[in-house]
DNA sequence: TTGTCGCCGTGACTCGGGTCACAGTGACCC
DNA sequence: GGGTCACTGTGACCCGAGTCACGGCGACAA
């Protein structure tokens, strides 16, 4: 995840160099995010030139279902989850975003209230862009728009791909599923983002005894292995296997 | 749902007069189309040229799970299903389109293959619009990216939602918001779009003896009547709060 | 009329998985 | 060290909802 610090010229620069410095890390940062990857140095600056950075503790409700919305979100360092809320306190969490992730982008083009909460799960810093601005960019960068699309249909796909997993497998499907989809395969072996089962099981729409229970009939059958907490793919045929439905 | 015939005068025109005179059509029939509402009827010619009419009769697979897709469908009459097919033969309903409804844009968007398969309910004819004709048209028209982020956006909260009411609400709570969402307000009554219990059940993942029984409940309960498989309700407020998480 | 067909309603049985209640286990901090 | 806290593992119990099995009913064709 390295990129190339701004070495040689730099674009025109005129306010005091301290800002401006700043201004160019959150450009170099806004490279790395593939909404903007298309991106020119200049245009980046335009885009940096735009953002406000908040800093949000733990725990911290970011936005709020129902509110009006009318930013984007880029997380810079930190981690978020995207959760629905019902009134007595049970949560589903739709997804959690770390760094370069985004989210905001509904409300933005529809201008219709947010959808669901969003809470920082641990001390984060985003990047905020409000819509008036981020518009006028965009019409300036079309290409942004097209990286849009990419990204909420990469979200769609997602989406109907959980529905279809609440529908047709099992809990013990559903957790394989999680697990699959957080393994970043490496050598010697392919890790998951480690998670508690508390979480997973919000992910999933199930109670956390039964996402345990899953996890351990997986060990015993030696599907996954468990060392300090980080877990490890062992038979990813056989995950895959139990996460398609109708075995 | 009545729009101006092409009155008045009409753009430059070659080719011969019969096969215009159905291009005329198919621009006004786009023009009732959210996608392209914001064009003028140029830019509606231009997309109409790019389209091909296919008939499908009931029950046929227009595209399937996994297929390389490359192309915009567009439902001129009849309708269609998106579902999700397991092995075991199981269908999961993720939406039933209808007249103006388009559907295959992901695949045009990102390219991956098709994520479910979309079957006619009934015979329909439907618009097709190959991907490097339709790019090229986009790229003329960016009112047509802006509808269509429009488009997935409120895709995606529907998905959400439905995610969300799978994992907090019960069945009979899944009915009773399938129900007001196929509710269209009018007087005397606000009537509901009429469906099968089989269809209901294969959208909310639930069996359709499920489906029944809460059907059953909501009459008895006086929140809706059923008069020759016509359904309306009469309580609109207790069927809100019975789609609510956590009555 | 009588068949056939698709859809609806209901009872009986079963079971996946939610809930409750605890016990165990690290990790971290006084 | 010991206390606190967040997480995990497991047994017991029970309920929502899936499955199976019918019977009824309206529509439509022969």
């Amino acid at each position: 995840m390295s990129y190339p610090l701004s070495s040689g010229h730099v674009p025109l620069r005129f306010a005091a160099p301290s800002m401006s410095v700043s201004l160019d890390r959150i450009a170099d940062f806004l490279g790395t995010v593939p909404l903007f990857r298309e991106l020119d140095r200049v245009a980046l600056r335009s885009f940096a030139d735009i953002t406000r950075e908040h800093k949000y503790g733990k725990g911290t409700v970011i936005v709020s279902e129902g509110d009006p919305g009318d930013a984007l979100y880029v997380v810079r360092t930190g981690e978020v989850k995207v959760v629905l809320v019902a009134e007595d306190g049970r949560e589903v969490i739709l997804g959690v975003l770390g760094v370069g992730d985004h989210f905001g982008e509904l409300s933005l083009i529809d201008g219709r209230p947010r959808s669901a909460h969003v809470i920082a799960t641990s001390t984060s810093s985003l990047l905020v862009l409000r819509r008036a601005d981020f518009r006028r960019q965009v019409e300036q960068q079309p290409q942004v728009g097209w990286a849009l699309l990419m990204e909420l249909s990469r979200r769609l796909r997602q989406a109907d791909g959980t529905i279809g997993s609440l529908v047709l497998l099992d809990v013990p499907g559903r957790v394989a599923r999680v697990l699959l989809e957080n393994a970043t395969p490496g050598q010697p072996a392919t890790l998951i983002k480690p998670m508690t089962h508390q979480v997973m099981s919000q992910m999933i729409g199930a109670s956390r005894e039964t996402v345990s229970r899953a996890m351990s009939e997986f060990q015993e059958k030696g599907w996954i292995a468990v060392a300090r907490r980080q877990v490890t793919i062992v038979d990813r045929v056989a995950l895959e296997a139990r996460a398609r439905p109708a075995l």
